[in-house]
DNA sequence: GTCTGTATTTTGGAGAGGTC
DNA sequence: GACCTCTCCAAAATACAGAC
């Protein structure tokens, strides 16, 4: 999978494992049958509710961990629904951010030679502080999977942190920084992003509270795949 | 520099405790 | 008893501090 004169993708370093979904449960695990009928247990890697992504006979893929140190070698990385891979694994979009920083993955993020993961700010932390010739920014990063057709949305249940993010990107905007979230969209399918009205009504107020306050928000849309995930750019935005 | 231990992060369920 | 609020816990990755 090669992408012309577009950002570099990203390849997972070994190969991902195929089966099917057949449980989750106690919100970490998953029972998949390999391919080889295996039955196995394998770690979720997202604790939230998964709306319409957690489809029990669906095919999935999974990274393969065998250190001794950990309890279970297989950890779910994404899942086909109605024929788009969709990534599940809540770790991974900050590691790609950093990483996709370093290639160019992100032009509105240009100027930015110096990344701090995990900055302390007001309630809460913040994935990152950018510092570089074009200043400094505060970058929250969100995982993005729920969609109702082609419209990503985020939150899908009541989530206080990220309310508690959004209140502290408004206050780092009104003390004059650059604050921008990025909403991670985990799925090639979707062209629009609007947040979770119906799960979180006060996140979504808050949500453009901060649009309005000049918080610079990114809906990021990624085509995953069992190879690697490739950059697609910005989602429009729908208020 | 390497190793070890601790804290933090994700969300929802379970259980405890308080109030009516 | 019913309801509400709060705290703890689950697995794993990651960052960071401290010891050697």
């Amino acid at each position: 999978m090669e992408c012309g004169d577009g950002p570099v993708p990203y390849r997972f370093s070994s190969p991902l494992h195929r089966g099917v979904l057949r449980s989750r449960y106690k919100r970490f695990l998953a029972d998949v049958e390999l391919e080889n009928g295996q039955q196995i247990i394998a770690h979720c890697p997202n604790t939230g509710p998964m709306s319409g992504v957690c489809q029990v006979g669906a095919p999935v893929y999974l990274s393969h961990h065998p250190e001794p140190k950990r309890k279970l070698a297989y950890t779910w990385e994404m899942i086909q629904v109605d024929g788009v891979w969709v990534g599940i694994n809540t770790s991974l979009p900050n590691r790609l951010v950093d990483w996709g920083l370093e290639r160019g993955w992100f032009p509105q993020l240009a100027g930015f030679s110096r990344r701090q993961r995990e900055v302390t700010c007001g309630k809460s932390k913040i994935d990152f502080l950018l510092t570089g010739d074009a200043g400094s920014a505060y970058l929250e990063v969100k995982n993005t999977t729920w969609a109702v057709g082609s419209r990503a949305l985020f939150p899908d249940t009541v989530t206080t942190r990220g309310q508690k993010h959004l209140e502290d990107l408004i206050q780092i905007r009104q003390q004059g920084q650059r604050a921008l979230l990025l909403y991670w969209i985990n799925r090639a399918d979707c062209t629009e992003f609007a947040p979770g009205e119906e799960r979180d009504p006060r996140y979504a107020r808050l949500f453009r509270e901060a649009l309005q306050a000049g918080v610079e928000m990114l809906p990021y849309r990624v085509e995953v795949s069992p190879t690697g995930i490739r950059p697609l750019g910005l989602a429009k935005i729908v208020v």
